[in-house]
DNA sequence: TCACTGTCAAGAGCGGTGCTCTCGTTTATC
DNA sequence: GATAAACGAGAGCACCGCTCTTGACAGTGA
């Protein structure tokens, strides 16, 4: 009974794989707004209105892609830092940086729709918060476990952030605890500023600009490891 | 007969410029994506096939938006700095940087169409290359006027960029003459990290974590102006 | 004055989309 | 074995971008 349950269960859930699987190349190929139940429909063999069964609109597909697509970078970025050696904060950083460009560069139809703009009529569910955040968890960890080691040493530049800005400071220093609040904010810059040259590169801001985009890259992200004042 | 002709290319420019007015306010409440000919020509109690004849496909009238809102955040990039005393260097560069994120709040759609998701299937002209660096050149501008000043004192932090960046290096240059190559790579973090924070807040990243956006924006921007060695 | 030329709105039509409804069938449970 | 849920299939609605053809009209040169 439970057994037969599960073979009914069974073959849904490996149609919904199934389902997902195409949809995510049709992303590849097509991009988010040519992204079509019809066209995935077709390809299975399905009737069009038969993915209804599993999906019951196209935002419902969205969401389980983009879903799927947070947790495929959060699980790179985990595995870029766990190939470092504990202690080399800057080393971990730049692996971080690096994997969400490859990452990026690899899926570029699925960083924009992680990352770019929002799929006019799409609202994000809650279920998309925490997949969200796997990422920046690892961010704030390398920041975290250096200041713990007394190997993060920001030169002198940023003010104290302003007292408006303390229950966002706080927020951002759960995922990196004890850390000073200047270079909480300077965490935020180096996120917001890692994810804005990966966008210009994806998006073509860089064209006719920057050529050697991966070096400039490295280059940069070296900046920012300073500024956040990690050593070693 | 040149008047003639004239009052006949009158009218089309004119009903050019109300296609792409309404153009504008479908993609404000739609999205690119939602962007359609259709809508544009019923509004304007015109039948569909009829505006063709003024934009020969979907992809036409896309390009004409995109350079129109280049312009447009040029333009207010320009007067925000040209508001500002010409020697407070800090000051234009805060300026800019608000001007960019206020246009940007206020244009959401259009923003996103310049800066966010490349429209699938869609590529841009060679005509939208000029007005896309019409705000960047402001911002190279504000830095080559310093140094000029003997106003530019960057903080020792950044190492000199690779042999290999020289080229990049010396194209952005081109709009900060003059500038160190170690600058010109910190103002190329500070370029992106400035959308970058434009593109987390428009885009939804900061949802859940970030509150105060305005105060943190200006926070941010005024490390970067540390960063940039900005005095003043 | 008149025929010519180019521009235009209009309509029909093609193949595609998301989504809904109904209908008969299969499948699992009581 | 009866019952209820899940399912695939098909038709249909209103929309989309885009194309082709047709007839009306304005400006132009002979």
């Amino acid at each position: 009974m439970n057994a037969s349950r599960t073979a009914r269960e069974r073959v849904r859930a490996e149609l919904i794989r199934e389902i997902t699987d195409i949809a995510r190349r049709h992303l590849a190929t097509e991009g988010a707004a040519g992204l079509s139940l019809r066209a995935v429909a077709r390809e299975m063999g399905m009737v069009s209105s038969a993915i209804y069964r599993y999906f019951p609109s196209r935002d419902d597909l969205l969401t389980a892609l983009i879903i799927n697509g947070y947790n495929a970078v959060g699980e790179a970025v985990e595995k870029a830092d766990a190939a470092c050696p504990r202690e080399d904060f800057t080393r971990r950083w730049l692996a971080v940086c690096r994997a969400v460009r490859d990452w990026a560069l690899a899926h570029p139809h699925e960083y924009a729709l992680l990352y770019g703009s929002p799929v006019p009529g799409y609202r994000a569910p809650a279920d998309t918060i925490g997949p969200a955040s796997r990422d920046t968890i690892v961010y704030g960890r390398i920041i975290a476990e250096a200041h713990r080691e007394g190997r993060l040493a920001p030169p002198p530049m940023c003010p104290e952030p302003p007292a408006v800005l303390s229950p966002d400071i706080e927020a951002v220093r759960t995922m990196m605890p004890g850390v000073p609040g200047d270079v909480v904010a300077r965490a935020v810059i180096a996120w917001t500023s890692l994810f804005g040259m990966v966008s210009f590169e994806l998006f073509g801001q860089f064209n006719n600009v920057i050529e050697h985009r991966a070096e400039l890259f490295e280059h940069n992200m070296a900046c920012l490891a300073r500024l956040l004042g990690l050593s070693g």
